[in-house]
RNA sequence: GCUCCUGUCGUCUAGCCUGGCCUAGGACACCGCCCUUUCAAGGCGGCGACACGGGUUCAAAUCCCGUCAGGAGCGCCA
């Protein structure tokens, strides 16, 4: 048996975009699951489009995904180069091979009068296809021509009739009439490679066992199978995987909020969610479970259980997908992932102690699991740092209006400005007492004690607030956190007034 | 227009190949109940789909044909 060798073949124009990243994603899959080989091949011939920028950034996306590359432009490999910009040398060569096989011919024929062609065929209802015009010219004339300087793009010889199909690892035995396929140009006049043709080059000299890319590519396929051929290369096996799309089941583009990968991070989304859901999208486990790590993905996927229609990208079960993986992170692994977007909302120190990385954890374990992502925490923070009695919410209005108010918050303030070391056994005997002292209980005991506490009608349990609250105000922070004591004495105040 | 692909709850899907076990299963979302000082989380429950029409068959989500709908492709772009 061969050893399975795929790639991920992208173009550095733009940002990984999470279509991409899914293909991508499959490959990695497949590769680490066959014991196969993941190659990185930038297509980078279309230079008007394609930067270094982007080339960098694409690699970026791609590790902070969890894909690591066996061969690739940074890595190398024995089947070098990795970006078809270097590859040029190869392009031509299997061409100059092609013609003298007259595999492949010249064809002089200008874009603008193919265009006119094509225009034609398109008013009359028909397949474009190219004519086959410059296939009878001779090779003595050809030759001549090409000599003399004139521009001559590079097609190849195809059957005009018949029919050609492929197996396809997820869709099954497709078949294409070879009368609506007119010959490929394979090297543009220009000299640069046509991508059908480079691929197939790269494809066999990189010694691709399956190609595994998107639906769009579907039409490729068959011209590429005769540039294989032609070639005298064995096909690799195919699988098209289908598109993604938004919410409007059209293809998924920026117009449906977060699309490139890189927004994912920013949102607070784990690697191992976005990675776990986009597996999701067109695959299920046998057993029915969701909530998956790579490596137990690695087992279990099944690149011909891989669904044939297309999905539609749903933000609220990625939401979900990610809760269930922040979860099973260990505190400290939450306090790293929260610290960058507290640090930029501003809530935490240019110097983390080890007591203030102490003090994060504690405080993003009892806030985090209210969060579906990491950005929602700085809003979710503010309970401690915040202590707005002014802006006070309508329900909060409401509770110290209550008759039990006043009452319950002056006797709390009595016992909590007499008390050391304040914390939430402490505050367990203080709600006895103060029931005793005012007669009142429940929801009329508890609601004045959360709002003298936070100025808030809901929010964080109190046994998780208080000890986060009064250790916090220990700590120097950019926005200090006030203490319980002096919080409830502020309410006090607040309603005196 | 032509070619190709696809069509199961609002969404992702299981089941389809190898008809009966499907009164169509799970998950997200939504709704309700429980828990709880509130909200959330969690637990329990509910709502909700075989695109349509014909066949084949004792029996069809599953096989065949047609229709319709959605998507993709029709470049000297990738």
């Amino acid at each position: 048996m061969k050893r399975v060798r795929v790639r991920f073949a992208p173009s550095p124009t733009g940002y990984l975009h999470v279509g991409n990243a899914r293909t991508a994603l499959f490959n990695w899959l497949f590769a680490r699951q066959q014991d196969g080989v993941f190659i990185l091949r930038v297509e980078d011939t279309d230079v008007e489009r394609s930067t270094a920028e982007y080339d960098r950034k694409l690699m970026e996306d791609l590790r902070w995904l969890g894909l690591d590359w066996d061969e690739g432009p940074d890595v190398g490999g024995e089947y070098g180069p990795y970006r078809q910009s270097q590859r040029l040398d190869l392009y031509r060569a299997h061409a100059e091979k092609l013609l003298k096989e007259d595999k492949a011919y010249p064809c002089f024929c200008s874009p603008e009068e193919l265009e006119q062609e094509r225009q034609k065929a398109l008013d009359a209802g028909q397949t474009p296809v190219y004519s086959g015009k410059c296939r009878g010219i001779s090779r003595e004339k050809s030759t001549r021509r090409v000599a003399s300087g004139e521009k001559a793009a590079i097609r190849l010889r195809t059957p005009s009739e018949g029919i050609i199909s492929f197996h396809d690892l997820v869709r099954g035995t497709l078949q294409f009439d070879l009368s609506l396929i007119g010959d490929p140009i394979l090297v543009r006049s220009n000299g640069l490679p046509a991508y059908n043709y480079a691929v197939v080059v790269d494809d066999f000299l990189m010694a691709i066992t399956h190609v595994i890319r998107g639906e769009d590519h579907i039409q490729n396929t068959p011209r590429q199978i005769l540039t294989f051929q032609a070639l005298g290369f064995d096909p690799p096996v195919f699988a098209h995987l289908s598109m993604v799309m938004g919410k409007d089941n059209t293809r998924l583009s920026k117009r449906h909020g977060a699309t490139a990968v890189d927004q994912f991070d920013k949102d607070g989304i784990l690697p191992s969610a976005l990675f776990n859901y986009l597996v999701l999208l067109g695959w299920a486990s046998p057993d029915g479970r969701e909530v998956l790590t790579k490596d137990e993905l690695i087992g279990l996927f099944r690149l011909e259980k891989v669904s044939r229609s297309s999905a539609i990208f749903d933000y609220d079960k990625l939401a979900w997908i990610n809760r269930q993986h922040i979860k099973t992170l260990p505190s400290h692994t939450k306090a790293e992932y929260a610290f960058p977007h507290l640090k930029t909302a501003g809530l935490l120190p240019e110097e983390m102690t080890p007591l203030h990385w102490e003090w994060l954890a504690k405080a993003v374990d009892a806030l985090v699991e209210k969060a579906d992502r990491f950005a929602e925490l700085p809003a979710l923070f503010s309970i401690l740092f915040d202590f707005f009695l002014l802006n006070m919410d309508e329900d909060a209005k409401e509770i110290l209006k209550e008759s039990c108010s006043l009452e319950v918050i002056r006797s709390f303030s009595d016992k909590i400005a007499r008390v050391e070391n304040f914390d939430y056994q402490v505050f367990g005997l203080m709600t006895k007492e103060i029931k005793e002292d005012t007669g009142c209980k429940g929801k009329d005991l508890y609601h004045p004690l959360r709002v003298a506490l936070t100025a808030k009608a809901s929010g964080l349990e109190l046994d998780k607030f208080i000890p986060v609250v009064e250790e916090g105000a220990k700590l120097a922070f950019p926005r200090l956190i006030k203490s319980c004591a002096q919080r409830v004495s502020e309410t006090l105040a607040f309603i005196d007034r």
